[in-house]
DNA sequence: CTGAAAGCGCTTACAG
DNA sequence: CTGAAAGCGCTTACAG
């Protein structure tokens, strides 16, 4: 805040006005003389007034910030949904403050402080992969703040919340999986504790089991988020006395990185080994073969959650609404296996 | 701001103090008497004061703020970099607010209103690729506000930038391309008022001629950062009379594409083809043929940026530095053709 | 239609 | 060691 940046009360002392009819004339209430008001907003133009937006956050006892708590700016899942976020608050007349978990449990706890601190009036909050227990945001629940999950929502927080179909979708290609023919499905399941890993998890065993097959615990890798030595797992699963025929990724990355591992080692897919990704990135229609995945709609998962923080800041309205916005399932050529 | 938060006052009428002595024990002054600081801590801690940041950036005409102007968080560059920038700002106090200006002059101008309002202590900016002109960052500079460029930098606008060696970069890849028996190199070039463009252009231009090749102006694409029609493009190139042995991708994906559209017209990689990729995203690791890019320290840039512009603020130096990071070639598969 | 005053929550010279 | 007062820049009842 530079000291030379200009004031209502330079205004006002310019102009022989009080500082109130100069606030006024800004403000644009019609209680004001029509030649006062032109002779202000024209010296304000002239000098580039730019209002202290701190002060009046100070004022009006609400700073029209939403604090936004994210696993990774990195994650291009959440990416989207900020540039969602960022869109839907800005037409509104929000400003968006993000902060990053960076997966930890602790730094999220930082982050919700920090937030409280700078006074923003809302959170949206996606929690970081070693979340299991909610109580750092009692506090914010406790001072009236609202929250809005979004993904990977705190189911026993009394908040709205923006989810995803998870446990449909997962089941929806795990038997896509299964009609191709594939009878030996790994699965790489995130952290149980987290809302969606646990639903993606329940839709591929509802999937195995109603197709008939046998769900076994082997073919169910515990993994999370922050995935290295790809290389073990996959030999891990080659290894094995049964070994699958299909693999469904954790994300897009991930089965990326088994494609190259297993085909460096002869294997081919998805004749041998299917592989299903999640997320759908871009990159998914351009590798060899072409990589089936699951589409989120993040950006639209974005404005529904900024949209329902603002209309319950605006409206003081503290309904919890729970929206879900579907995936879809893109099928391609990393699990085409049957030729019609 | 909700109305229960707690506050200084409560505090001092709750302990039987004045504000200021709460505030001096807060604060951790010593020359406050040892049991009334204890008294004041252990009540702030009981009620979990958090202090009113907003009346304190008020008081103290600074907000500890950075503004951050940059084309997308979805470009995986921009993302790293500000992860680097938070990680800088925040062990020093110091909080980020983020704009995109999606590519758009107007968004960027838009963005610095909205920064400068609220009141952010300086300013770290990357240009969108529409951005021919700076003279919205007048106002900035008039105000006494320091702002660092980075990557995309303004050259005519005398301050402090982080760069990275674009021209050195450009013109080893292209000698690569030589190297391996190239002689006709298509190159995608972006928006030519853009620094980085110009001197990624400039460096490719030296490493042709400096190799007795000669320079053909239908080799040099102008594109921006914005692709569709990507099979055109390539459509464009393979009916060339001379066809390209060639080509120097604006970014990976971009790369990446191509390489699928020229497989599927049954080109080889890089037999046929040499393709070259930017940004060295962790996917061209894993592709196939593994996708040879330039490797950008961008989380290091953005340390940079931040690192550069806290000490601004804080020794209120404002001698110019211009920092360069170096970034680095990574062979791989997709330009490999010398055999040895 | 306009101005003087109070107040948002904090810090910090100035007295004592 | 502690308190009363002023002030950061703004808005808004309250008078006139």
């Amino acid at each position: 805040m530079s000291r030379s940046a200009i004031t209502i009360i330079e205004i006002a002392r310019m102009l022989g006005l009080s500082k109130s009819t100069v606030s006024r004339a800004l403000a644009g209430h019609r209680d004001v003389n029509e030649d006062t008001r032109k002779k202000v907003l024209e010296l304000a133009q002239k000098l580039d007034y730019q209002p202290n937006v701190v002060a009046l956050h100070l004022r009006q006892q609400r700073t029209r910030t939403l604090g936004v708590i994210i696993p990774e700016t990195m994650n291009r899942f959440f990416a989207k949904a900020i540039g969602g976020m960022q869109q839907v608050a800005s037409q509104a007349g929000y400003n968006v403050i993000i902060c990053q978990s960076n997966e930890s449990l602790a730094t999220e706890k930082m982050n919700v402080r920090t937030l409280l601190s700078n006074r923003v009036d809302g959170l949206i909050v996606s929690v970081s992969g070693e979340t299991d227990r909610y109580d750092h945001f009692d506090l914010v629940s406790k001072k009236n703040i609202p929250i809005v999950f979004f993904d990977r929502v705190a189911e026993s927080i009394p908040s709205s919340k923006v989810i995803s179909n998870n446990y449909e979708i997962s089941k929806e290609a795990t038997l896509h999986l299964i009609k191709q023919g594939c009878k030996r499905i790994a699965v790489m399941a995130g952290p149980q504790y987290l809302y969606n890993s646990r639903n993606r998890l329940r839709g591929y065993i509802d999937a195995i089991h109603e197709s008939g097959l046998e769900c076994k615990e082997k073919y169910i890798l515990q993994t999370d988020f922050k995935l290295k030595r790809m290389d073990e797992l996959v030999r891990y699963l080659v290894n094995m006395k049964e070994k699958p025929d299909a693999i469904f990724a954790i994300n897009d990355m991930a089965a990326l990185e088994m494609i190259h591992v297993l085909k460096n080692m002869g294997y081919r897919i998805p004749e041998d080994i299917a592989v299903m990704g999640f997320n759908n990135e871009p990159i998914c229609k351009f590798v060899d073969p072409p990589l089936t995945s699951i589409d989120h709609p993040a950006d639209e998962m974005g404005r529904s959650a900024a949209a329902l923080l603002i209309n319950h800041l605006e409206t003081g309205n503290a309904t919890v609404v729970e929206r879900c916005i579907k995936s879809q399932l893109i099928i391609r050529g990393s699990t085409h296996r049957i030729k019609k």
